[in-house]
DNA sequence: TTCACCACAAATATATTATAACAACATAAT
DNA sequence: ATTATGTTGTTATAATATATTTGTGGTGAA
């Protein structure tokens, strides 16, 4: 079984991500004594909702159609949350934020984020994982935070466009 | 000799980092045809006041003081043109501007930003910029813009808090 | 039980970063 | 000189993010 978001554009059961995603952060917050309360477990899955980075104030506004006094504190509140106990990345070169499919391994995660549909897969490679803290370890530099994202076209939007 | 921004926080002559910037950044344009017209030419120059990343507005507020009228448009202009001719990086995970110390080459840049002394440093690390591309081939991705931000402390802050 | 505590959330205001839209001006090419 | 183009000025506003103060509800200790 390929990875369930190899290709988050191609046609498959996307409730089972989300279903899935809310299952591993039940888990993960069992584990570290964190409460995903009802709020922070709802944002949860506004983020998850495509596999697409979507912004702050587009979650607000989802949010607010069952809770109309949700104001920015409430989804930054939340989505710190989901941030530290890594259910969530933040895309720093769009300001956004995308779900995490493998909350349960610490990771340096990179992500390839296409242009054309806006889709972001996260990958694993350990060489890149490895380029980059050998080349840190050699500059005498302790990393404590990676940002790697990649912008370009995915193959399916590339055949398209063909 | 080293590069000049090998270790930004060292004593160095600064005066001729800048000026060193200023000569190439002509050099750049006039091979481009672009126009370093004088508020681009003092927008450099204040990126390149330090080796940190600086912010929009910070460029915003050290340029009123010579020209009462600037609005954040002027600097906004005055930034994307520098980002055009690569004389300039954005760092994404600050929000912030930094002076390219090579712009005459292309390359696949990367940071090592020092979250104690806040400097910068760009390296172009063969083995890094590899492994993203190898990565991306296989993932069958065409990449056209690299973010590769790397948080941490720098060696000569790590030596101090010791 | 009841109180004290504390994490969570609400509410309001404001800070920070960035762009839209249009007018005025300068420059270079013809 | 005329025109096309690029640059800058100006005003307004959009988009992103945080500070601060107050309320609220659940939990455990007495």
């Amino acid at each position: 079984m390929e990875p369930r978001t190899a290709r988050p554009t191609a046609p498959h059961d996307h409730d089972r991500c989300i279903a899935d995603a809310l299952d591993m952060a039940e888990a993960v917050c069992a584990k570290s004594g964190a409460r995903l309360t009802p709020l922070r477990r709802r944002v949860l899955e506004l983020v998850w909702n495509s596999h697409r980075p979507v912004g702050a104030y587009a979650i607000l506004d989802e949010l607010r159609e069952g809770d109309r006094g949700a104001a920015p504190p409430t989804v930054y509140r939340a989505l710190d949350f989901l941030l530290e106990q890594g259910l969530i990345h933040r895309i720093e070169s769009l300001n956004a934020f995308v779900g995490c499919d493998h909350p349960e391994d610490r990771h340096v995660s990179q992500f390839l984020i296409c242009t054309n549909c806006n889709a972001a897969v996260e990958i694993d490679d350990r060489g890149i994982a490895n380029a980059v803290k050998k080349s840190a370890a050699e500059a005498g530099f302790s990393v404590s935070r990676f940002t790697i994202e990649l912008q370009g076209t995915c193959p399916a939007c590339a055949a398209k466009a063909a």
